[in-house]
DNA sequence: ATTTTATATCGTAATATTGCAATATTAAAT
DNA sequence: ATTTAATATTGCAATATTACGATATAAAAT
């Protein structure tokens, strides 16, 4: 074993978790506040910024990508990079849920 | 190699990425679905929700547990777990600002 | 006291992730 | 045409995660 077991999971549950595992290292939070603080398309800077190898964090960035959390566009010999809000809007909804039951919750 | 490279990052990144992490198991987003259905405390009837074995189940659980998404009173021979909110207050402001972020972002 | 019930822990196999050096790719600059 | 710059891919070692059988623990029920 070792495998998750995603078939035992619904869709929206696995979709989640896929998102949300993406987020699951400092790194890619890093690259995230990252694009978020120059809150543009980000070209070349990337690497620069993090205190990881150029192959660890072309892997990072490529996680990101394939969670669909951030996307980028070719632009010459570089690559823009900038945050894709579709999978944001999972999310929020997920956790917009969570805070409404939170809210009404009369347990514990 | 294969260890994070936890103490390069700022605390918050490390917070944000530890809670994101234990969200990224379709297992354990089932759990937390299960929990907000039922909108109280649960005792018991968790690993019966799962199509995982027992002891599988309480390893999700514990992980939830250590990342603060839940908290779990022991009551009998049962333990009675409910969502914990704190850790959505870390992961609410994070997602707060991306989406602030995006709604004004010029980019792509 | 013994059995049942609910949960946790241990040990371990299978698989996944992290990180990086070496190398490849591809476009821009010279 | 060659070199430089930016990024991706490959290969691999170290480590972490996932899953579960076996076993432990501890309270409730008998």
């Amino acid at each position: 074993m070792g495998a998750t077991k995603t078939e035992h999971f619904t869709d929206s549950q696995n979709q989640i978790a896929t998102i949300a595992k993406a987020l699951g290292h400092p790194a890619r939070i890093a690259i995230i506040e990252y694009l978020m603080k120059v809150d543009e398309c980000i070209c070349g800077d990337i690497v620069n910024e993090l205190p990881l190898a150029q192959p660890t964090v072309s892997q990072h960035l490529k996680e990101l990508k394939n969670a669909g959390i951030i996307k980028g566009n070719i632009s010459g010999n570089a690559i823009c990079y900038c945050i894709d809000e579709k999978a944001f809007d999972v999310l929020n909804s997920f956790f917009f849920k969570i805070t409404q039951t939170i809210s009404k919750s009369k347990c514990c």
